[in-house]
DNA sequence: ACAACTTTGCAACATATGTTTCATATTAAT
DNA sequence: ATTAATATGAAACATATGTTGCAAAGTTGT
């Protein structure tokens, strides 16, 4: 396919004759290029997750006299850089290959800028003040229809990992309404619905409102519907350039209150994690060691 | 004229008080600040002709604890230039008025930096590319498990918006693999995985590509298993400061190939697209004119 | 010219680094 | 099931690193 000239390809190359450890480091490095020239091996095992044997280990498994070697490559890959500055520039400007690359670029640098504003200071304490309420509850009914179902199935999804706080309002029985039958004032239903707001979603948390339920809600605006009715919420630019609204800055959000949510009960959290940990493992439903084929 | 915050800037205001020797070594670093970075304190002063004591004693005339505080500064610059523009905001202090308020912080401006990251050439070119090839296929079979279900689920929801050339492989009946019953080599399968790998993910696109399929993958390294039977890929970084993985960058790409589809069909796009609002107005799914109230 | 002061080079120091060794754990083969 | 082979973790090792102390050289002021 490629080259196997730079040591990059190689590495890309052997990985999958290495044992799990050396790839794990390889890993690592794949990742980090411009660590392994920064930072020193002992650093750079501990931040990979590997003793520093390993990395000596690697250089010889690449075939190299040591470490050095591969921090050598690194530093001539970032010294390089710096020398083709210019040139990258040039070819930056130039180059005008597909008609949609502009747009391809664009919509990315404008997700960059929009989340890059969810970082400010005003959007930062309604996410803090969500993830406060949140942590309050004792159950959390998670609900996102339509295009907003993925936002609502991710942070459901993640949630399980730590436990059992969140249900998931979903499919015909949840959004039925009798989802929320054993739902309590000490319940709150975390709702993400974006213009243009499904009618379901609107029912469902007035519905969760009349029973005494906090909404706590994920939308994109300051007038959207669900504000009146919510307790709490954030707020999340849905602005794209094509035919349909970007849902990336609300998923950010989701993620970001999960991590939140996990570190305000880290033990709690950790102790979650191991349990689905071993469960999964028991099912086998992750790769672990891919295939050796033996030499 | 210019700010004396960067270290730069105070080494060139400082620059006359020094002592020869000093100021011979403060030039040195001057012009290669790279070289501050990548190579030893020792092996700098002898390129620079200078003791090594000599670069300890400009750092403590420079105010600094150590030499360390210099190659940091150095380092960190280095960082800064790879990991984009979007780094730079990176550089503002945290106001820390919640405990949790700089990790949201931390996560929200690291996720735009790696959506960033994704607009540079390499990574835009290998977007195009997997989108015209989708664009080529008669049909897209969508697959995304566990996690990444939620971004395998956005993508396919939009498409459906322009069309029925999608298909879900999702629940128990289409994941059993009688979902690529009737999948030709004309049909392609975009699947969606990160570490660590679903099996079940790896087994479906095996048999897709055993049946003649072309397989399109969004994963998160070149050493992903999915990369050795994928005909293109996109590379979506996964990293994250909290105990699971990010999805953003992957939705961003996610919704990045959907704006390409549809720019690449204009005409059919905007015609389904019309039909598919007439059905969801005629099914009442969304509220047009919300009856604002305030409690 | 002489003393007080600063700068410089050198060597010693404690520490951190990359490597190697060896015992244990894990995996594969018979 | 037992043995052989390999992979991993922990500690020991020699070396390189950043720093400090001190004496020689140089500079400045009187």
């Amino acid at each position: 396919m490629s080259q196997d000239n730079s040591l990059r390809d190689q590495i890309i190359a052997l990985y999958d004759e290495m044992s799990p450890q050396l790839q794990q480091a390889a890993r690592y490095v794949l990742e980090n290029p411009q660590e392994v020239a920064l930072v020193s091996m002992r650093g750079l095992a501990r931040n990979a997750g590997v003793q520093p044997a390993t990395m000596t280990r690697l250089a010889k498994f690449m075939g190299l006299a040591g470490y050095e070697d591969i921090r050598a490559y690194y530093a001539k890959a970032i010294r390089m850089r710096a020398d083709g500055f210019a040139a990258r520039a040039m070819e930056r400007e130039t180059t005008v290959p597909d008609q949609g690359s502009d747009l391809a670029q664009h919509m990315l640098q404008s997700l960059a800028a929009q989340i890059t504003k969810l970082s400010e200071p005003e959007s930062l304490a309604r996410i803090q003040a969500v993830a406060n309420r949140l942590n309050q509850a004792r159950r959390i009914y998670v609900l996102g229809l339509r295009s907003c179902h993925s936002v609502a199935w991710h942070f459901h999804y993640v949630m399980t990992l730590l436990g059992e706080k969140t249900i998931h309002l979903d499919g015909p029985a949840g959004t039925g309404g009798d989802g929320l039958l054993h739902a309590t004032d000490k319940d709150v239903l975390l709702v993400v619905s974006i213009s243009p707001y499904a009618l379901h979603s609107l029912e469902l948390a007035a519905a969760a409102r009349e029973q005494g339920m906090a909404v706590i809600t994920i939308t994109d605006s300051e007038v959207s519907p669900l504000i009146a009715i919510s307790e709490v919420a954030v707020l999340c630019s849905t602005e794209s350039q094509t035919f349909f609204h970007t849902l990336t800055p609300a998923l950010a959000i989701s993620e970001v209150l999960c991590g939140l949510l996990a570190s305000q009960d880290r033990l709690g959290a950790l102790e979650a994690l191991q349990n689905a940990d071993r469960h999964l493992q028991s099912l086998n439903t992750y790769a672990n060691n891919i295939p050796r084929r033996r030499i």
